[in-house]
DNA sequence: TTGATTCTTGCAAGCGCTTACATTTAGAAA
DNA sequence: TTTCTAAATGTAAGCGCTTGCAAGAATCAA
């Protein structure tokens, strides 16, 4: 009389007339077993309908074929389509992904980042290099493996994967002031605790100084993420004494907010004023005019996280710093500057 | 000496000086326990920096704490909205969410959900009702409770929660008919295996019978979800002997990609042919002209299926379906037929 | 003071699986 | 055939936690 539970190793094992480590070998080390009695367990397996359990397997084994990944919001696209990546390359290589959103509150992150691990993670995806010394170090103590993903920043010496934000902003913003601007608005995302927020501001620093110019053009707005703080900090930078003639903003959310309010504001985009973003997402191209912005390979940059966290929580060695590549996208929002004065 | 290890409860029983059955008591049902040991046994807790073993305890309790969810993409915004608000209510309970993605892929899905199924998910959230019964009875068989999201159906008993896609698509199209144009372009997403999608058409049907006009009227195309599709599908439209117009999409993104094909073509909108979309994503107003469409409380949805889902689990009764509102937003993509002939 | 009742607490039996180690079996060499 | 080696299998000891049960402590009524 069978249990009515669902089956165990040990129902399998009955079934097969094989003894419980056999049926384990079989499904984790089928070439320590020998044919018939792999086949003869297979078929048990299946008429029984066994999978096994899982906190039983994670107890006794150590490993739970999961890791975690903390990201501050699925509504930005840009994570949205990076996580959706990793998480498919995740699952072709049999691990689960745990998600967790921060909502860009350090506290919160932290939070998560415990609650991961405690979950057994084996590894755990992070975004950015900003976090306080005490969560590193509890990472430490637990020995989970940490990927830090969407950076490349050669001062840090973990293992990371991402672009180089202030590069691509810093040759952006070259072109930009290439074209003739002197009068610089930039809407950032709040630079606090987000280093690709603040790489990309240093890299518009860098493109200025780089020509021998004051940072002191710049105007910087600091807003959260989103279309409507994006269209508002616009409106401010626009209402200016002496309004920039192209906004660089830290992101293509952002812009396509500062172009909405641009729009709004019966101002022509180049003509009157230019605009960038960063990214390269969807709205980039289906906005009007299209987004002058840099491309970056978010679904890429999932895809190679995946592998390369497995590797790390297979125990190879520290896969240390990747870097992708971006591009520069020119288009319809940017332009020279409007004709002033003489 | 004490182990190299990460703690286990035994080493808080042993530093608090109490059993290990008063140390999990203290952590799982404080209130069996006296004020002095739970101060004694929390001060040990802090001390060696204990967390519980996932594992160990799923495996005692037979409880997760662990809600999956399959999703086709977090790509879609509307995905991407809506388990964003789901994963931080449950958070806020205590609760992980397992994410998978199906890719819109029935094969791949039916793989996720046993797998999130054998990794001890206490539940699950799946979208929309299309599925296998076999996978169901899989589910029962189980006992994993299921929540049935973005989807309301008066014909399915399930536990669901979500709109009425049919209904909401009726009015809006109503309203176009109202208007006075006949000759109507549909692009939807696949119909097969995904029922919002079916409901939707079946909703311009609807609508047309309302009027007595003929189903005749109608050109529909099909394609995947995206832009590049929407905007190929478009160009099918319009390409034909008496093109429509109007053009009635499954979702915001599909008119996303009709609108940027319109002005491709140098069709105006809503001049020469109006286009509308559904859900109500960021893009519908980001766009020129905006996107009439129907707004879809997404967020809300999510935020409310954690706690049904978390009601399930933890064995109250099935709470039915659950409607949420939708509302119209007719903005500037709709106008009248252009004027032809006489 | 005593017995009954209610709280607290500890003991110890699992939960279902993996894996080190022991044992058996098969194959190769002599 | 015998002996040695290697491969296949079984035995059983945990993995760290929860919880039923029972014992001990505390409270109360009589």
């Amino acid at each position: 009389m069978p249990k009515s539970q669902t089956p165990t190793l040990e129902d399998v094992s009955r079934e097969a007339g094989v003894s419980t480590a056999t049926v384990s070998r079989c499904l984790n080390t089928p070439n320590l077993v020998t044919q018939d009695k792999r086949e003869r367990v297979l078929a048990a397996v299946q008429k029984l309908g066994y999978s096994p359990n899982f906190g039983a397997r994670a107890l006794a084994a150590k490993r739970t074929h999961t890791v975690g990944a903390v990201i501050p919001t699925m509504e930005n696209a840009v994570f949205a389509r990076g996580i959706d990546a990793f998480q498919q390359e995740l699952s072709r290589h049999g691990v689960t992904l745990l998600l967790a959103c921060s909502s860009y509150r350090a506290d919160l992150e932290n939070e998560q980042i415990r609650m991961l691990t405690a979950r057994g993670a084996d590894g755990l995806l992070l975004i950015g290099h900003d976090r306080d010394a005490e969560i590193y170090r509890f990472l430490t103590q637990h020995s989970v493996p940490v990927l830090t993903a969407w950076v490349f920043d050669i001062e840090q010496p973990r293992p990371s994967i991402g672009f180089n934000n202030k590069l691509a902003m810093q040759q952006l913003v070259t072109v930009v002031l290439g074209l003739g601007h002197r009068r610089i608005g930039v809407i950032s995302a709040h630079q606090r605790g987000n280093d690709r927020a603040r790489a990309r501001v240093e890299g518009i620093r860098a493109a200025l100084s780089d020509k021998g110019l004051s940072p002191e053009l710049l105007h910087l707005v600091e807003v959260p993420y989103g279309i409507e703080t994006g269209a508002a900090a616009f409106f401010e930078l626009m209402s200016g004494a002496s309004p920039p003639t192209v906004v660089i903003c830290g992101n293509d959310v952002l812009a396509a907010g500062a172009l909405r309010q641009a729009r709004q504001m019966g101002l022509r985009v180049p003509g009157d004023v230019s605009i960038t973003g960063f990214d390269d997402i969807d709205i980039a191209t289906l906005v009007d005019p299209a987004l002058t912005t840099v491309h970056v390979p978010h679904r890429e940059m999932g895809r190679q996280a995946a592998r390369l966290l497995i590797d790390m929580v297979n125990g190879e060695a520290d896969p240390g710093r990747t870097e992708l590549p971006t591009r520069l996208c020119l288009r319809a929002s940017l332009g020279p500057p409007p004709e002033t004065g003489v």
